[in-house]
DNA sequence: TAATCGTTGGTTTTT
DNA sequence: CCAACGATTA
């Protein structure tokens, strides 16, 4: 018991000693949340306050779920078994299974991952002969799911004009489609799980008596949808419903863009009437420089709860700063850095190269690689979502379900066994016709393509007798083996790798069922097939690490939240790239980017630098920005310029041969390469930076250029008008 | 049915 | 510039 909350700081012992209630803990980075969280369960276990069964502990990564499960058996003896602990959709996907009945489920109902949705939609509009130049499927998965984000059927949608009402129309077809195929998508599972609860009084009754305790992490990243369903499930804060205890941190929301609603912790302190707020202010990652910049750069922010962090381990280094001419320059740079910090005994994984989009990773890899400096790029495919793994999880999941139409699709001619685009048109005509899925139209078909399509059934049924008694693993191998995917691999020239992702699905399969614990049956193929096949889509696997590999890791911004490195390289830190130019058109947009700077900054252990270039190569242009204004927030005092610090203007208004003065800054760069081209000439006189008027717009002031001479165009920020890209030989602008 | 050519678009991403 | 996708061609 003492030793549970041994070395907690106070505020991070009141937070795990709140009495039963609804708490907001304002956790700052770096300052021990996820131990708070866990350390809060085991107390509440070990005061008796509940059973493990009354714990609901919700995450939104597999990943964090995962560590909560060990960390928390670590820490104290209990019987996890019980708890409740997983991401939102793991829990829903749980209780659906649980209740597939009541949510109008087959038992066995597949999960479509995002590219199954992708797929699926594609299909949809084909079948309904809609023009996917009108309707693009990505915009339509878009609008599907952000309308089951906000909890929105389609008869709630308020659609004011045809097009609305068209995709409304499509929302209807695409809900008919996934519950005729017994399938269900990521927000799916949330939605439905919700409107259960909701509208059944005795399973709502249940658990809302059953969980006593309910935590959740990251809370700034939930969206409507998830606030709803956990608001339910604690009887909106009323007596006798279960406390609420919601860890997150506003300054780090990051991903509005997907939903995320920060405004959920606003809400959940009024609707809950949330008594205590804890902030948890004492950062124990980073040195005092960091956090001063993070602190000083997130202040400029003004929808803000308020926090500040701070340490009591010193100063620590200046925050480094250099300039670069272009973006190759920027990477070798970096890389002279890197090679320099390893010499000096830094280990490679400890560094980390973190960049706003992954466009930026290529040079940087570039530089690494011709260095032979090992490095590990994040955020790639993931093992399930490889296609020779999709493909066998195809067969996999027509044997649990046949009426899954994706999986139909996807392997009903791969390999490739004659039946073409033109018998799959036949087919699916029929389908239509008959209001049947698929497989089951496959009977009544005649001829040729018809035979060739009862072969394939054959085959599914085949194999769904054949491996009805075996286990789980010896299940996947069997049907790699008879659907003649590992024979097509073992073909194909490159398909080495892809045979060794096969064999690994199948190890995959053996680690589940043994995780699952030794009680499979052998012959309940159902059950644990299904499983697994939810597994397959709600944990898509972690990004291939290589083990035991000593690299450099190279990741976006995003990818870095949660993380931290002793050495963090931030690069490109300019305007347009970061903040990104698209977040001027969000309303707010630019207080996310600094979010998302602040992410970035605080990242860093010991050592940050923080790079930008004065000409970058995009989309095939070369493109000149101004330097990011998140490096005008840091305060001066707190930065250590590698490169001599100038005025926050372009090289095209002031040409920078000034670094070309020898003796000017030791750190140059040993190898300094050509200046940029200068190309002032290109923007007629004008120059980034510069106030301009033009007889329309009104005045505004020019934020970067790109092309030359006829295609020179410039951006201009007006006043009045916004910002604009402007033909320089069309514009007339005049400077003021 | 596979290979090749041309077009298009290019923040951020977990489940 | 360059990757991914769709359409065309052998």
């Amino acid at each position: 018991m003492s030793q549970l909350l041994d070395n907690l700081n106070p505020e991070q012992l009141a937070a795990v000693t709140l009495s039963p209630q609804h708490a907001l803990i304002l956790a700052g980075a770096g300052s021990g949340k996820t131990r708070v969280l866990i350390t809060r369960i085991a107390w509440l276990l070990q005061n008796g306050y509940c059973s493990p069964q009354g714990i609901l502990a919700v995450t939104f990564t597999n990943k964090a779920a995962k560590e909560m499960l060990t960390r928390l058996s670590a820490m104290f003896p209990v019987n996890t078994r019980g708890m409740w602990i997983g991401t939102f959709h793991g829990l829903c996907n749980r209780f659906l299974r649980a209740h597939f009945r009541d949510a109008g489920l087959p038992q066995l109902f597949q999960i479509l991952d995002s590219g199954d949705q992708l797929a699926a939609i594609k299909r949809l509009l084909k079948a309904l002969n809609v023009d996917d130049e009108k309707f693009p499927p990505k915009d339509l998965q878009h609008f599907i799911n952000g309308q089951k984000e906000a909890g929105i059927r389609p008869a709630a949608v308020e659609a004011w004009d045809d097009y609305t009402r068209r995709r409304v129309e499509l929302y209807v077809e695409y809900e008919a489609q996934c519950q005729r195929e017994g399938v269900v998508d990521f927000p799916e599972l949330l939605l439905r799980s919700y409107e259960l609860l909701e509208r059944n009084e005795p399973i709502r009754r249940h658990y809302q008596g059953r969980f006593r305790h309910i935590l959740v992490d990251e809370f700034q990243d939930t969206n409507v949808l998830q606030y709803r369903w956990l608001s339910l499930l604690a009887d909106g804060g009323r007596e006798g419903g279960a406390s609420l205890f919601c860890v997150g941190d506003d300054d780090q929301s990051i991903y509005r863009f997907r939903g995320a609603e920060v405004g959920n912790m606003r809400d959940f302190e009024k609707d809950f009437k949330v008594g205590s707020v804890i902030r948890l202010e004492q950062n124990y990652r980073s040195h005092g420089n960091i956090l001063d910049a993070a602190n000083a750069l997130i202040a400029n922010n003004s929808k803000r709860l308020g926090k500040q962090l701070w340490t009591d381990r010193g100063a620590g280094e200046p925050i480094r700063v250099y300039e670069a001419f272009t973006d190759t320059d920027e990477a070798r740079w970096v890389v002279e850095e890197i090679q320099s910090l390893v010499r000096d005994g830094m280990s490679r994984a400890d560094i980390a190269l973190l960049y706003r989009s992954n466009a930026q990773s290529r040079v940087l890899e570039h530089q690494l690689f011709s260095s032979g400096i090992p490095y590990r790029v994040y955020g790639g495919l993931r093992f399930f979502e490889r296609q020779e793994v999709k493909h066998a999880l195809a067969y996999l999941r027509l044997i649990a379900n046949p009426d899954d139409d994706t999986a139909f699709t996807r392997v009903v001619n791969f390999p490739t066994r004659g039946i073409g685009a033109r018998s799959l048109e036949v087919l699916g005509d029929a389908a239509r016709t008959w209001n049947t899925p698929l497989y089951q139209t496959v009977p009544h078909l005649t001829g040729k393509p018809g035979a060739a399509l009862a072969q394939f059934v054959a085959l599914i049924e085949r194999l769904r007798q054949e491996t009805a008694n075996l286990r789980l693993h010896e299940m996947v191998d069997h049907v790699i083996e008879v659907s003649g995917l590992r024979a097509h691999y073992k073909a194909e020239k490159e398909g080495q790798e892809r045979l060794e992702n096969l064999d690994e699905l199948i190890n995959a399969a053996a680690n589940f069922s043994a995780e699952l614990g030794a009680g499979e049956v052998p012959g309940e193929h159902g059950s644990t097939l299904a499983e697994f096949l939810a597994h397959a889509s709600l944990e898509a696997g972690d990004h291939q690490a290589d083990v035991g590999m000593e690299a450099v890791q190279l990741m976006t911004v995003h990818a870095a939240k949660g993380l931290e490195f002793d050495v963090v390289f931030l690069s490109g830190l300019e305007e347009g790239l970061f903040p990104h130019e698209n977040s001027a058109l969000e309303l707010d947009g630019l207080e996310e980017e600094r979010r998302l700077m602040y992410v970035a900054v605080t990242r860093a252990r010991q050592r940050l630098y923080l790079s930008f270039t004065q000409s970058r190569m995009l989309h095939g242009q070369v493109r000149y920005n101004l330097r990011s204004r998140f490096l005008e927030e840091i305060p001066d005092g707190l930065l250590k310029w590698l490169t001599p610090p100038n005025p926050r203007r372009s090289f095209v208004s002031e040409p920078s041969t000034r670094y070309y003065n020898p003796g000017a800054s030791k750190p140059a760069a040993p190898s300094m390469p050509p200046p940029p081209p200068q190309k002032s000439r290109d923007l007629g006189g004008l120059s980034i930076g510069q106030s301009v008027r033009h007889a329309r717009f009104g005045d505004g002031v020019i934020v970067s250029a790109e092309g030359s001479g006829n295609d020179a165009r410039v951006q201009v920020k007006f006043a009045e008008a916004g910002s604009k890209w402007l033909m320089l030989a069309v514009a007339k602008l005049i400077p003021v």
